[in-house]
DNA sequence: CGTTCTTACGTGTGTCGTAACGATC
DNA sequence: GATCGTTACGACACACGTAAGAACG
């Protein structure tokens, strides 16, 4: 068996069973790839893929686990080559990420923009997905690390790191009406009709609990995956907006007012994830220190309080 | 980069950096491995080698870390290729197991012959090592299973599956003094020269720990790692003996007698151990539920508690 | 009829084996 | 001088690429 035959498997996966798309990756004519492909279904003895005629159009579910085993090992492959490239110093790499939330977009730039000078040859790569997807990604080796703020299941292979915490704000136009009302509690949120995020990005779940605990359901007027959306429509004044409290910005949102909701709500935590078994190069060492001692963007509200506990192993 | 130097990496270490070694495992000529080795170290980059000499002596530090990377990426390449063989039906293969206890041994042989009944054509290694060993054996992909009743370190990538458990026995020539003394108390034991397992193997610090809750330091005249060397010397009047329950032959030992001594010492565990993410082939799958079913061989003191609460998972 | 995959065939790279050389004990 | 590793060279195998053939929409 070679290693050519494994990534042609893993290419084809990757793009959807055409013999074209995967060859045109491996940056090799087709037949090759087909070459490779047949060639391993005769050394291993087994029909690895569903056929439509002579279409590949997907895996037998021996040709699934095989998939699993290729891409595992091609993982350790480069591995190898990543231990090769680090000792030469060599400075030229990528680097992958892969996130769910906006939220992290209020870190990531300014945790990026100093990896971007120490290494400036660096490509950076930002991969999307729902949380699920985004373990899947670092499982698979197609990304380097993910961020998450809830980890939905364990797997042992992958280490997660706790990294900076959150909590959600208030946001509305100057002059809303709730703003003369105190004390901010959850029962006055629950008076208005909501803008936050929608379940299963954040912590949405632990967000309905809160209300929940009290015997309050929470009119969501609209919820949106990404922040700027939702500040659209509090603007646009659908409601008022529950978002996360580095996601706001007082000087690209101050045509918003912000009020601190972290007494309202449990904190949540911002995990890094990636493979405990990977090589890491240097640079990715480095991003992964970057990230773990990065702070929120300085918060927006005035009466936000100092936020301590960080980084702690998971 | 190619499989083959991997391979010839991999047999390189694993025969004392003799590369006409490594060869010989490989079954091809010197030339071949030594031009396999040096192009590694050309398309890496680095130094994989300490050489004194044109002589291999060891491994660099990076060469470490590609050494255990190429074991990982070698054993997932054998996943693929059993799954190959295993749904061509192919019935032949090897079954390696590593395993620290002569206890074992009791087991062993009767979850082995109702093996070799399925499958004749397997064949049966076993290995032997510390405690420790044997779970880097498990881990190096070097042995399929390993059979632990102490699991010194948890690597989270072997899965442990709690088998049959196990106690301590008393075991006496005839008409010894001791068999005429009632209760059979540890403070009892005490007073007697012991012949018992070396630290290390078996659960000897519970062993200890048992006697030391009750402020009594036992006098262990005579250790050993294999029952029968035990045995022998208590034949030999060096001491009482202390062994496993399974240890004990009714038939074999029929010179000896033997008592329970669940009550004074608390339970062990024997583990199975394998890699989780290794594929496995019908008949290891197989040998996976012969041992968790297994009970060892029947108690051989008469006053032995019906054993129950086999096979939980860990 | 274009797209897609397979099959056939020629060319070149690379791997193995034989063998000579070099080094070390 | 015997053993072990490296280097040189020839033979063979194999993977890629070009190109022609077959199936599908």
């Amino acid at each position: 068996m070679d290693l050519r035959q494994l990534r042609s498997l893993v290419a084809l996966a990757d793009n959807g069973f055409s013999v074209t798309s995967a060859a045109q990756r491996l940056h090799v004519v087709q037949s090759a790839v087909s070459q490779q492909l047949a060639r391993l279904e005769e050394e291993l003895g087994i029909r690895l893929f569903l056929r439509v005629g002579k279409r590949l159009t997907g895996l037998s579910p021996e040709g699934e686990r095989v998939l699993i085993y290729a891409r595992r090992a091609l993982s350790e492959v480069t591995s190898i080559l990543d231990v090769g490239r680090d000792h030469l110093l060599e400075t030229r790499g990528v680097l992958r990420i892969a996130t769910t939330h906006t939220q992290a977009c209020c870190v990531l730039p300014r945790v990026l923009t100093e990896f971007r000078r120490r290494y400036p040859e660096v490509s950076i790569e930002i991969h999307q997905g729902t949380p699920h997807q985004l373990l899947d990604l670092v499982s698979n080796g197609s990304t380097d690390f993910a961020i998450c703020t809830e980890v939905v299941e364990i797997n042992p292979s992958l280490t997660v790191v706790r990294c900076y915490r959150w909590n959600r704000i208030l946001v509305v136009p100057p002059r809303h009406e709730i703003l003369n009302r105190r004390p901010l509690t959850l029962e006055l949120l629950n008076e208005y009709p909501l803008v936050t995020y929608v379940f299963g990005f954040s912590a949405e779940s632990r967000f309905r609990t809160s209300f929940a605990r009290l015997g309050l359901a929470p009119r969501v007027a609209l919820s949106a995956v990404d922040t700027e959306v939702i500040k659209t429509y509090v603007r646009a004044g659908f409601g008022v907006g529950v978002i996360a409290d580095m996601a706001f910005d007082p000087e690209r949102d101050g045509d918003l007012v912000a009020r601190d909701l972290s007494h309202l709500f449990p904190w949540e935590s911002v995990r890094l994830v990636y493979r405990r078994d990977k090589f890491l190069r240097r640079y990715q060492e480095t991003f992964l220190e970057l990230f773990q001692s990065a702070e929120p963007r300085t918060r927006g509200c005035l009466d936000a309080p100092a936020v301590g506990d960080k980084g702690g192993e998971a």
